[in-house]
DNA sequence: GATTGACTCGTACGGCGTACCATGCGACTG
DNA sequence: CAGTCGCATGGTACGCCGTACGAGTCAATC
């Protein structure tokens, strides 16, 4: 007989999961390299044997939720513009899935999973005829526009406990922000609906050879 | 006489403009309650009085950088999309001057400032003859990619000590990720000029009865 | 002179990241 | 079989953090 089933061994993904779990349940303050360690049945300090320090978790466990597995179907399908769509929603959804990662995006490294979605992306959009001049260009102006959707839903998200402060704070603003009350701006948005919309303008405008 | 020059008294736009400094000059991990007091020569715990906590400091210092002052000449032109550009572009340069605002970003409230920008952006854009049923699109849609775009840039800024290690990373991955190396997607970029240019796609997109 | 309210701050507590160092263990060496 | 060496684990301790608590100062008011 062994020990009660003892855990298995500490390694770099066990940690990396965990610490995802772990952001999921107790939001990103809630994570620390303590509690990290209880989840996983060891001490704190052997996770300093498989990772630098707590920045370095964070970063891995960023990357860890950005995996992308491609379109459904057959790739290298014509549908150029069907291809970036499913990608950055595919992108989007992974990040609301998880809504800390948003609030981690700025001022980390780019790990291999973003790189190879933006590799992924050059490719589509260089396939698909746009000028090499506006090829940097366009490429930025989607992942702004995808980090920028992400992070303010995320953030509304969040700020569910909130929601009757803000639309009461709001209320009480309304003489001030007249055009923000009239169009709802804040209020019962259909988020998903805006983000492809505006990703529909985005790309009409980016759209070669218009 | 007096003591020699003693400080003024602490009160909340003391606190906020010295957080400010602090956050410029140590950056936001530098910015602590301790240190705080001690630049305002004041006790920890009397900046309590003026705010509630950490997080109402961090939600001041974010908002008093984003204060607008409307576009230089005389406002009311006919120039709807002179007047966007120049609010967003100001917005993005608020920011990049304290670059530890954009990773304050995510999971913060709407400030007073960020929300009457967004009214000015709303007024601007309706009166431009944007429908009503894209409104809402049309001011997240040029939120989000302001976010981005400075979210992304401040990231790139803040990792200057970390540039030549960027590189040399992405050297050794140009066989895993050809067409960004080929583009040059993250080195010597035109920063300003791709916000400038994608700005204007996301406009054409956006532009009423196209 | 007593009371009050606005304001300041010293002390202390619990929690954090992590440096340092001792320990256990399996595999390889002689 | 004894000795050595690496990988891996984790206990203790340090310095720093945010902030609860409550005592102190001082000017205005009655």
């Amino acid at each position: 007989m062994q020990e009660p089933r003892s855990e298995p061994p500490l390694s770099r993904e066990r940690i990396v999961a965990t610490a995802v779990e772990l952001a999921d349940a107790q939001g990103l303050d809630g994570l620390t390299m303590r509690r990290l360690a209880d989840r996983l049945g060891s001490g704190v300090m052997s996770l300093y044997w498989h990772v630098d320090n707590k920045e370095d978790v964070f970063d891995l466990a960023l990357d860890s939720v950005l995996e992308y597995r491609g379109p459904p179907q057959m790739a290298e399908s014509q549908d150029w513009r069907g291809q970036v769509v499913h990608m950055l929603e595919d992108w989007r959804a992974s990040m609301l899935r998880h809504p800390w990662s948003a609030s981690l995006l700025p001022r980390r490294a780019l790990g291999p999973n973003i790189l190879s979605r933006l590799e992924l992306l050059s490719n589509i959009l260089s396939r698909a005829g746009v000028a090499d001049a506006d090829l940097n260009v366009a490429i930025w102006s989607l992942w702004n526009y995808v980090m920028g959707a992400t992070i303010s839903r995320a953030n509304f998200d969040l700020s569910d406990d909130g929601r009757a402060d803000t639309q009461q704070r709001l209320a009480g603003l309304s003489e001030r922000y007249p055009t923000i009350e009239r169009s709802r701006l804040l209020l019962d948005n259909d988020w998903d609906g805006a983000f492809r919309k505006g990703l529909g303008f985005l790309l009409d405008g980016l759209s070669p050879r218009r």
